[in-house]
RNA sequence: CGGGGUAUAGCACAGCCCGGUUAGUGUGCCUGCUUUGGGAGCAGGAGGUCGCAGGUUCGAAUCCUGCUACCCCGACCA
């Protein structure tokens, strides 16, 4: 078969471009760092976001939307958000263009030029904040607890197609609550919310846990994420989720009365995940035969493809596969019965794996004959002839196995590659051998950790939520510490 | 924003150093026939202001200048 795709061996970048072009996921588009996302990612995004928003939901959260531009005044006054932020806005600063005086094309309008710029949201904290304010006058006004999808801006320097875009699509949820323990409820419940979704829907098993202070999301006092471990070893945050504190609350105004008639800033919450997790999907679990899905993920879960001679076999064959069709989308699986003559059988079976459709059926003459049909499974790439009697209960069987395979999988994966170490020359070592999730002991200072960055390029990915915190010294500076944190090269 | 590279048919590339027929190859596309259980074969055909703007020259894809875009490596970051 001819390889479409650079395998990962040779260069996992390549790798991964490949397969999002070469799968019809997305591609570079005419605007820089801007990617267009192509009609199959873009399903695969739109289940995502199905489930996320069902998840939002039911843990009492409502869709709402905010402008997309967002007046510089409001985005300067929380001092850590314009730090973390001002480097990678985009700005507009005039409304028109005029035809150009001096020959072709249009020109911006000098005279157009706005009295205030906009910039274009990179998040939307401030606007939202300041829209808080006139909701918000008692604690019977509270909580409120708001989702929106969006497209935000951030002028990248180098950008990855679904990893890193100048541009990407995500949703941000914002949330005001009465109390401080409210507050940090809703951004636990959050996370909780983001790692039951990549680990029941992407089957990507997650980290959870607190970030550094240097890592820490612009205008939060704590920021929670959920960190993976793609295939070549690297670390890739997949979500986040802040506790505000009253920063906003206390730049925006934004007060409340209390139950005890007490005035007192709100305290409030965001988070979210974006298109980055279609790469951490991809990396997850793809091989150098192409993408391979999580069955409730995967747009088409069963592609159904005939096998034939003459235009009168084709005719029985599709008869065939059509019932089987309509038998499975009885049990709520998605089926593609592909009986388009553009392309023969070897050429349709190699662009499915590609594209990761999970289960394969081929249907030929001498399977009419027998009553059998042939089943390969993507994520294990074998192949089986079964009977067509109840073929459609077994696929339906055969998907949640495929969902759990590749779960178990990618956590065997994980843990192959999580190393515990006491030493910083051992961690020097295990990082530059093995890579992965490394757990070590940390002083908890800022030199420490910017001292291990600079000599390793590892970073924190978290302080793990744990129960049961293992205390010991750290490995450079042998200050104690009071559990091991994870480190990893991180995308 | 530094350092390197690339720009020629839908896509992937050769040609450029050393200027000179009608700019070529693979793939994809169109037509026909044969094929179809792992990316089919043969025959015929369509498709290019050689990134843009100048310059040198009898003549420029090729040499010179400027610009623009993209890719890779760094710094920055979800």
């Amino acid at each position: 078969m001819a390889k479409v795709l650079t395998p990962r061996s040779e260069s996992y970048a390549q790798w991964y471009n490949d397969l999002v072009i070469k799968a019809g996921l997305a591609e570079n588009s005419a605007v820089r760092g801007c990617m267009v996302i192509k009609p199959y990612g873009y399903a695969i995004w739109e289940k995502m976001q199905r489930v996320l928003d069902d998840m939002f939901k039911e843990t009492g959260h409502q869709n709402a939307y905010f402008p997309l531009f967002i007046p510089k005044s409001f985005f300067s006054k929380e001092a850590d958000h314009v730090e973390g932020f001002a480097k990678e806005c985009a700005v507009v600063t005039h409304y028109r263009l005029k035809n150009n005086p001096d020959g072709k094309g249009v020109v911006v309008d000098p005279d157009a030029k706005l009295e205030e710029e906009y910039i274009v949201r990179p998040t939307s904290e401030t606007i939202i904040w300041n829209t808080y304010r006139d909701w918000i006058q008692s604690y019977r006004d509270l909580p409120i607890k708001i989702n929106q999808w969006a497209n935000v801006v951030r002028w990248e320097m180098r950008t990855r197609l679904f990893l890193r875009t100048a541009e990407f699509l995500w949703q941000e949820g914002h949330t005001a609550h009465a109390t401080r323990e409210e507050a940090i409820e809703e951004a636990e419940t959050m996370l909780k919310v983001y790692a039951d979704f990549a680990e029941k829907y992407m089957a990507m098993p997650v980290l959870q846990g607190y970030k550094t202070a240097s890592e820490r999301f612009a205008g939060a006092v704590e920021t929670l994420t959920i960190e993976a471990l793609m295939q070549d070893g690297k670390a890739l945050q997949s979500g986040t989720s802040h506790f505000l504190g009253q920063n906003f609350a206390r730049v925006f105004d934004v007060r409340f009365q209390s139950k005890e008639g007490k005035e007192e800033f709100v305290w409030a919450t965001s988070w979210g995940v974006s298109t980055r997790l279609m790469g951490a999907l991809i990396m997850s679990h793809s091989d150098d035969n192409g993408l391979v899905l999580p069955p409730k993920l995967a747009p088409v879960q069963v592609v159904i493809v005939p096998i034939y001679k003459k235009e009168e076999e084709l005719k029985q064959i599709v008869e065939q596969a059509d019932k089987i069709a309509s038998a499975l989308k009885k049990h709520g699986v998605s089926v593609k019965v592909d009986d388009d003559d553009k392309h023969k059988p070897g050429w349709k079976f190699a662009q499915y794996e590609l594209q990761g459709v999970p289960v394969r059926l081929a249907i030929g003459p001498r399977d009419l004959q027998n009553g059998t049909v042939e089943l390969a499974r993507r994520d294990t790439l074998t192949k089986e002839v079964l009977p067509v009697e109840g073929i459609d209960n077994r696929i339906a069987e055969l998907l949640d196995d495929i969902q759990n395979n590749i779960y178990q999988r990618a956590l065997n994966f994980r843990k192959e590659n999580t190393h515990t170490v006491d030493t910083y020359d051992e961690f020097k070592k295990v990082l530059n051998e093995k890579g992965g999730f490394i757990l070590a002991h940390w002083d908890g200072s800022d030199e420490t950790e910017e001292k291990i960055k600079q000599e390793t390029k590892a970073t924190i990915r978290c302080i793990p939520i744990d129960s049961n915190p293992e205390p010991g010294k750290c490995m450079v500076t042998g200050k104690p510490s009071r559990q091991r944190v994870v480190f990893a090269v991180s995308y």
